[in-house]
DNA sequence: TGCTTACCACTTTTT
DNA sequence: GTGGTAAGCA
């Protein structure tokens, strides 16, 4: 033992002060670090008290106090980024708490501890996501001779699953999908539409797949069942084809990854790897699917490993990749059916983050309708317990006619906060001020969350797209503020991206002398979307070149295209145009003329994408995204290749970004995001939008707000129930009622974000009470019910207001 | 209250 | 393109 129990929270304090804001641990915080580690323990934590940390301490402790080696504790999230923000934690406060052991050591110490706790290599900690874990412990169980399977992206696995499962099988022959399986995938797609075409066939095949292999489903059950019995047994054929494919070839995807760890492990084949795990931790475990709980079980059953859980069955957001909240919400049972020693439940409620007017919004919000009671673990975690001290400011209700006068109040308020003195409102004959931190507190302290960042409506018509929120704020705000919203539109529609695009496919493809636009470009059979975009860019570049932009010396941005065309260097130190020359290399030097884009937080996000799309092609493209030089076939077959291999997926979409480019939100820009990429974070300021797009009850839209049918994942769920050990949990409440549930939940997390302020946002519409618009924000129940709406007793008529606000209209 | 016509809306997330 | 709700009118 280096540490004595009674010593360990002194130092802890005394080393790590911040982090409880000067404050030792709570009661509940430390019973939860100090659990002996025998039984089984089971930590139900409500939003913002501390449970990431806590699980960090209770590590920190097994390794200072139990006298655990790093490398025998086995740590696992559920999300890359809280993978490494918890490996972090790990190593800072487990290095202070080792410095603090050299500068003051502990009375009991003898030379032996003091070499032991050198000896501590904090950097073996065993952590990651599972899929991470488990991928590395693969790697390290190989034995001699045996061949490492690969791990492959989505992207691949798809390709691999059309080419080896779903042709072979036959599910599409001729053109045409197996018309029986169409009609039975059609009720796991969105709206419940058949498939019509090979992509949208793979996608749903690799739902159903993939959640056969994260079930545990017994897949001959689900073949013999009577209901589509032709359209399963095809599947089973293509889920069977597919899998015996990868494993021939050595390959894995994400759900096979963790069922071959799964197998192994069972088997015992990874003894050796996983000898000396002592004590397995998982965080965020509301998201678990079935395969991951029965590696946690076997893992802590063949280990005799000590098992920690933690998590908040009401923050459950991942049901679309198979996480499944009863396997928290019953972990007990579940974990004792199994044979395992009864746990030790714990609840963390005491909340750091916000203010006891929003904690009390969030707690009546969850409580709101009974018929989610069912959801919840028994019994509930109670009311979570605000530890900050009020400010003075309710929760706000910003409602406006339509959707510009909402983007102005919410851009007034902005930069009134963080521009001015400050945002006054008064209300119910009072005054409130929204004020910024005095200390730097700058717009990135704000938040816009949104069930959808897209800025424009695709409208099917001829009608130009519409703007939603996002758009109008990112039009409102600037150019004074920037608004930081990388995902709200596709790469090829972003101006500066256009030019960008725009000005390589001048350069490296001109117009031919003659005058026909696009030399090679023309050539080529381009798909739709290309046709449409590549002239868009040209366009754009040729707009930008006009403008003659800065920089104009040492030469304009006309000439350097000009020269690129006609392969002329520019400068006279540099004899003839080289042989080749790397297409990056010229998207590099039109950055010159693209100051935007360079200096933009949201710039760098996309030129990493297009930077990655270019240098992926050059590692399947015979021209490895070389352009070479000259009239020549393969002067002209690198540029198709690069317009083929580069350019097409940008106009399709294909290529994603990545906004780990950007470790954290620039301070200086209005974050927009979904509430999914919120999870975990906490900003001082959070506007919710529960209603800016919706303008009248309509059906189409309901599926949002107040759903009157299941989603396709939820009737998958369903119709897989019969055939998988889990499936009876789940369908214990129906489709619809589990559609109510992920809302609820949704909305839950979206209302836990902010520290001091929350303001919900929407259009005047949410309000209506003669017609309504139902909505799981806006405290709409699953009956129809409306909790803002109470019915005076001994009243026949309704209120014409809702008359039990929450919140304070401004 | 019943009928006709105008209007509106058709995700999101990750290993 | 489609299909249902809102709103106007009798």
């Amino acid at each position: 033992m280096l540490i004595e129990p009674a010593d360990f929270v002194g130092r802890l304090q005394a080393s790590i002060p911040l982090q409880f804001g000067a404050r030792p641990p709570n009661p509940r915080q430390l019973e939860c670090i100090e659990a002996p580690l025998q039984a089984p323990l089971f930590i139900v934590a409500g939003p913002g008290t501390g449970k990431t940390t806590v699980l960090v301490l209770r590590a920190l402790r097994m390794v200072f106090v139990e006298g655990l080696l790093p490398e025998q504790l086995l740590i696992t999230t559920f999300t890359r980024k809280a993978a490494e923000e918890l490996r972090s934690r790990l190593l800072t406060w487990g290095m202070q708490l080792q410095e603090s052991l050299v500068a003051q050591p502990p009375a009991h110490w003898q030379a032996q501890h003091r070499v032991r706790s050198n000896a501590l290599d904090l950097n073996r900690f065993v952590t990651g996501t599972l899929d991470s874990v488990c991928e590395d412990l693969l790697s390290r169980a190989r034995e001699p001779g045996e061949i490492t399977p690969a791990l492959i992206d989505g992207f691949v696995a798809d390709a691999l699953l059309l080419r080896h499962a779903v042709y072979p099988s036959g599910a599409y022959a001729d053109g045409a999908i197996d018309p029986d399986l169409a009609a039975y995938l059609a009720q796991f797609n969105w709206q419940q539409e058949a498939p019509t075409n090979v992509g949208e066939l793979v996608k749903l095949v690799r739902l159903v797949s993939d959640r056969l292999t994260h079930d545990l489903a017994d897949v001959t059950h689900f073949a013999g069942s009577s209901a589509h019995s032709n359209a399963r047994h095809r599947l089973a054929d293509v889920h069977d084809r597919y899998r015996r494919h990868l494993a021939a070839e050595y390959r894995l995807d994400f759900s096979t990854l963790e069922h071959t760890f799964f197998t192994r492990l069972a088997a015992g084949r990874l003894d050796r790897v996983l000898h000396g795990i002592a004590a397995v931790l998982v965080d965020e475990y509301q998201d678990t699917n079935p395969l991951q709980e029965q590696i946690y079980f076997t893992l802590a059953d063949r280990l005799g490993a000590s098992l920690t859980i933690v998590g908040d069955d009401d923050q459950s957001l991942y049901r679309f990749r198979g996480a499944t909240v009863e396997i928290f919400r019953d972990f007990v049972a579940r974990w004792t059916a199994a044979g395992g020693a009864t746990p030790s439940v714990k609840f963390l409620i005491d909340n750091y983050r916000s203010t006891p007017e929003i904690v009390a919004f969030f707690n009546d919000f969850i409580e709101s309708d009974p018929s989610f009671a069912g959801a919840r673990v028994t019994p509930p975690k109670p009311r979570i317990v605000p530890q900050r001290s009020s400010v003075q400011l309710p929760v706000f209700g910003l409602f406006r006619p339509t959707r510009e006068d909402l983007a102005d109040a919410i851009c007034g308020i902005v930069r009134d906060v963080f521009r001015g003195n400050g945002h006054r409102v008064v209300a119910n004959g009072q005054t409130y001020l929204i004020e910024r931190a005095a200390s730097g507190g700058d717009v990135g302290d704000s938040v816009l969350l949104s069930h959808s960042v897209e800025e424009f409506k695709e409208t099917r018509g001829q009608t130009p797209p519409e703007a939603r929120l996002p758009a109008l704020l990112r039009v409102r705000l600037g150019p004074t503020i920037n608004v930081y919203n990388p995902r709200g539109r596709s790469l090829r529609d972003v101006p500066e991206v256009q030019q960008l695009l725009g000005l390589m496919l001048e350069c490296i493809d001109p117009d031919q002398p003659n005058g026909a636009a696009g030399g090679i470009q023309a050539s080529m059979r381009l798909r739709r979307d290309s046709q449409r975009y590549l002239p868009i860019w040209r366009d754009a570049a040729r707009a930008l070149i006009a403008t003659n932009p800065e920089p104009r010396s040492p030469h304009r941005l006309r000439d350097f295209v000009d020269g690129w065309q006609r392969r002329v260097p520019q400068s006279a130190a540099v004899g003839a145009w080289p042989q080749e020359w790397p297409a990056l290399d010229l998207f590099f030097k039109l950055l010159v003329w693209l100051p935007e884009l360079r200096a933009s937080p949201e710039g760098q996000v996309y030129l990493e994408a297009v930077a990655r799309a270019i240098a992926a092609s050059a590692t399947v493209s015979n021209y490895r995204s070389m352009i070479v030089f000259g009239q020549t076939p393969h002067g002209q077959q690198s540029v198709s290749s690069f317009i083929s291999s580069v350019l097409q997926p940008l106009a399709e979409s294909a290529v994603d970004i990545d906004e780990e480019v950007m470790p954290d939100v620039p301070r200086s820009a209005f974050p927009i995001m979904t509430i999914h990429q919120a999870k975990g974070l906490e900003f001082p300021l959070v506007f919710v939008d529960v209603g800016s797009d919706y303008k009248r009850e309509h059906p189409l839209n309901r599926f949002k707000r107040h759903p009157t049918q299941p989603d396709g994942v939820h009737n998958l769920e369903d119709d897989l129930a019969h055939c998988t050990p889990v499936g009876a949990s789940r369908t214990s409440r129906d489709g619809i009622t589990r559609a109510f549930d992920d809302l609820r939940r949704l909305y839950y997390v979206a209302y836990s974000r902010p520290e001091t302020v929350l303001i919900l946002v929407g259009l005047n519409k949410c309000l209506e009470v003669a017609r309504p618009l139902p909505h799981v924000a806006t405290w709409y129940r699953q009956d129809g019910s409306w909790a803002w709406l109470l019915q005076p007793p001994g009243q026949r008529r309704r209120p014409a207001m809702p008359n039990s606000l929450p919140l304070t209209l401004i």
